[in-house]
DNA sequence: AGATAAAATGATAGCGCAACCATTTTGACT
DNA sequence: AGTCAAAATGGTTGCGCTATCATTTTATCT
């Protein structure tokens, strides 16, 4: 068995040095003409690949970004992989991803694992990491981003948007439509759902008039068969009286419309009903559903570019950057 | 500036050599007891990481394996990956992934790029690679899997259900139902939408009685909304007549459904809709859609399994796993 | 043509780790 | 205590590549 071609291979094909071979294959301009041609003649030949790790371990590039997401089955967390990608491409980086499934703890074993790839940079979901991912994290000095949310104190750059401020504004906009009984319907209730519970909360205790609010959660994944039992909980909880509901994303939000047909509830006029994330769904259902868009796919390759550009050894504290989000104001409310 | 430590600086702070520190990482039951604590305190103290690259290069072993998937947005190939990720965690290895977008071109060149990492195993989706791209993964010596559909000459191992098959098999059940003016509705139309098309012909072809068949197909990719676009279409072209559709995957079935809203068409009376890959929405949407299911989390998960146990050697030609499929009857037919 | 700079190419060393083999320590037995 | 095997530990080397510096070739100028 001829085992796999090496450097050395290749040059004795092309008739050069192996330090040739690998100039062609990094610095093809530091290479005559004539000679780049031979090389990747010969290398094409002989289907030659660069062994990674010997490259890496060489040139202490690993060529790598390490990625964390809470959950690969979300299609939120999709969209910012699909930029992440689409950006890393152009950087001729390799992704490693981790599903750390919403948990600190699996977090901190995949960025031990992850930080040995010596990644370039690291991506990951959120702010609440462990102490100990913390100090792995700030210790390999390389640039960090921490994305979706927005955190007073970073581990190094941060890009999201504020799930509270989202969480306020759409409780108002419920308000303002006339709606005093307000259900909020949760699931998983990681980080981000929490703080979108918490506008919820402050924007009806800010209101003037008199209005009630009605919480359903739970810790389970989020689903659209979810959304309708936890419509179907409110409803019981609040003895019909619920008149409007803030889903915590639109899946549940779907479940919850989908439901409403089956107990003969009318969209919006007798219930309204918002989501989140304005998934495609959201917008062709019958009626659509109000929702809270924000550019998922541009703050996955921003944090890409931030990677890019960021030194790793600047300490300097670095401001959020804030990516806003916008209400999508459909008929369902 | 503290540089990253390494072996031989834990091997310090334990009193111990590098290499015995090497054993605790890798064999830890190679170890005395009062050492390997010693050694494992030292390590977690001073935040040690194994550098990757120097490993795989001494060991020639890269705990990866590589995975192409065409597409980072269709929820199906999240499902393999699912799958992929859940097999890959107990056998410690890590995932490179790359996104090919349906081409093989581009799959050709990841898998070039992915092979430099000595992926200890690769996982691809469908069959068409290109002859170069099997060249390359031939030589590798590694153990290959093609995923989701089956082959006639797999490179390697193969997993997967047969998409004509499925695609006779619902359009039979169309037939049965009674409708005799078919639609076929189609996006991407990469292989295994193509094979599902040529099963909907041949179903067509072979029943006994006279039928009609619309086919509607578009390069675009899948989406709900092009689904009612292309129901739209479909009903143009057959002047009002198609009284049932099979749409290439869900994403066009729901967005059918919906348009059959607006164009006041009732499910199944006066048109019948079935889909494929049987998403979620489809069991919960009003009325339900029917569908073909596949076992795709597990098929992701038999793909690493099979690679771990494979030899990677072993030339032998190995008989396709057929996975097989599932129509799940709705009331949308 | 000769001098000089610039570009192209090559030789050597070392990245950090684990395989391999050598050595030391431990334990079980007579 | 003495013998031997087994377990534990350590020293040396090389994995395949690129950084660094040295050397040769080519281009540019006077």
């Amino acid at each position: 068995m001829n085992k796999k071609p090496n450097l050395k291979d290749v040059a004795k094909v092309a008739g050069v040095s192996a330090i040739t071979v690998s100039r062609v294959l990094s610095n093809p301009d530091k290479v005559s003409e004539k000679l780049r041609a031979k090389v990747e003649q010969a290398v094409h030949d002989i289907g030659y690949i660069r062994n990674h790790a010997a490259s890496a371990l060489a040139s202490r590039r690993s060529g790598v970004i390490a990625v964390i997401i809470p959950s690969l089955s979300n299609i939120v967390f999709n969209d910012v992989l699909q930029g992440i990608y689409s950006a890393v491409k152009q950087h001729h980086l390799q992704v490693v991803l981790g599903d750390c499934h919403y948990s600190p703890l699996e977090e901190e074993k995949l960025i031990a694992t992850l930080l040995s790839q010596s990644p370039e940079g690291f991506i990951l979901t959120g702010t609440d990491q462990t102490d100990y991912a913390r100090k792995l994290l700030q210790q390999s000095g390389i640039p960090i981003v921490q994305l979706m949310e927005l955190s007073d104190c970073p581990i190094d750059m941060n890009i999201g948007f504020s799930h509270f401020n989202a969480g306020v504004d759409i409780t108002n906009h419920l308000l303002q439509k006339g709606y005093r009984k307000l259900g909020f319907l949760g699931a998983r209730m990681d980080t981000r759902t929490q703080q979108r519970l918490a506008g919820f909360k402050k924007a009806i205790a800010d209101f003037k008039q008199p209005c009630q609010s009605y919480v359903v959660t739970t810790t389970q994944s989020s689903s659209i068969r979810l959304g309708g039992q936890l419509l179907q909980a409110v409803m019981a909880e609040s003895q019909g009286q619920c008149d409007a509901v803030f889903c915590c994303n639109d899946d549940l939000a779907l479940g919850a419309l989908f439901e409403t047909k089956r107990m003969n509830l009318k969209v919006p006029a007798d219930i309204a009903i918002c989501g989140f994330n304005d998934l495609e769904a959201s917008a062709l259902v019958e009626p659509a559903i109000t929702s809270v868009a924000s550019p998922r796919f541009e703050m996955g390759q921003q944090a890409v570019e931030l990677l890019m550009t960021a030194s790793g050894q600047d300490k300097t504290h670095k401001p959020p950057i804030d990516v806003g989000y916008r209400i999508v104001e459909r008929a369902s409310t």
